[in-house]
DNA sequence: GGGTTAGCTTAACAGTGTTAAGTAATAATA
DNA sequence: TATTATTACTTAACACTGTTAAGCTAACCC
């Protein structure tokens, strides 16, 4: 191996080891806490190095999450083909991503929750090749799949997709940011959300 | 009238100039822009005096955001007592609901999408009166009140309130955080939304 | 007129993300 | 091998942020 090839190794090597630590980080101190000079405590190294390896902040918390947007990307699909059927698959697409978002709110902030959004402006995000888009489009096809049953209202697909991906949205918004309010329990609330859309929707 | 009235009298009324130069500068910049150091700027005072008139930033920032939820709890009730039935009126306030977090974007941020959140600890806030707690007492008389129609499914009143809050909480968030998204048409999203929740949970 | 106090400011602390310039070690080249 | 060039990293600084402590000045009270 060339000594070109050796350094190229070990700086992805190294990108990754604060990858790892920025992850821990984040996870654990929470978005609100998380900074880059704690970030460069931890590892040992000055601040200004992680500007090296990553172009600044948004570009390391997005990195961070897609890790997790793949997992979640990976579990989607496999529900979508182990299922009873389109609306059975939808119904458990729905309350997996609710569990997604309440099992990683850090994660799904970053992705959902900053402003001016990670994914640049209004026409890109359609275009641009990401997870996030992908698990819309996924989203999406699993709906049409539904409509084409005929059971659905002709209301669109875009409307029903989006509809019903703003509610399941809302509970976890709730739950990252006003945990100080009484909540019904999270599993009660999910599935009556879920299952009153889906019927909603239905003829 | 004395001399400490007097200065009662002026003190009251800078605070309301700050507020209104506060209430200016928040909506024209944002919730991300605003800072203290401006507001002082622009009131032509120095940042530290803005603390002999609130407590801290959230503070003011609470002010401002209680103006607005004073306006929306008086047309919540107009609403409420203005509707065909019970039905139509819990229609009207989500979808009023969805008209003012839509129009009223960055105090709706302030009021729901900071954390740790302005309402303090899990029990406050509702033993604790504020305008929130107060309309979602209101909202939730709504539902009790469709309830005892007869023509809802018997989940509880505090799970469909919830529901049907995280709903359209989701959309409004969709629209303050996701502007880079290709969403439908705000009013029929909103109108589908609303209708297709409602018509779920009924029987 | 002298002491008190209200109202405001200056200076500073402890943070934040980010950039420009400088240094030491290593590799490539003459 | 000696010199130049590159790589990897650091130090110092900039421009911000919210917030606090200490100080100053002018008006009020006795």
């Amino acid at each position: 191996m060339g000594v070109k090839e050796k350094r190229a190794k070990y700086k992805e090597e190294f990108r990754q080891e604060i990858l790892d630590a920025a992850r821990d980080l984040f996870i654990n101190e929470g978005y609100e806490k998380f900074s880059l000079r704690k970030l460069a405590e931890k590892i040992e190294y000055s601040p200004t190095t992680i500007y090296l390896y990553f172009k600044d902040k948004d570009a390391l918390l997005f990195a961070i999450c897609e890790e997790f947007a793949e997992r979640f990307f990976t579990k989607l699909n496999y529900i979508r083909s182990h299922s009873k059927g389109p609306l059975d698959a939808l119904r458990q697409a729905m309350l997996y991503r609710i569990e997604f978002g309440l099992d990683n709110p850090n994660q799904y902030r970053v992705f959902f929750f900053t402003n001016p959004n990670v994914y640049g402006t209004q026409e890109d995000f359609m275009t641009r090749k990401s997870i996030a888009r992908d698990s819309y489009l996924v989203f999406r096809e699993m709906v049409q799949e539904c409509i084409e049953t005929g059971k659905f209202q002709d209301l669109g697909v875009e409307v029903i997709t989006q509809a019903l991906a703003v509610a399941t949205h809302g509970l976890i918004a709730a739950n990252i940011f006003n945990k100080s309010f009484p909540w019904a329990d999270q599993n009660v609330l999910a599935t009556a959300l879920v299952d009153g859309l889906l019927r909603g929707f239905q003829k």
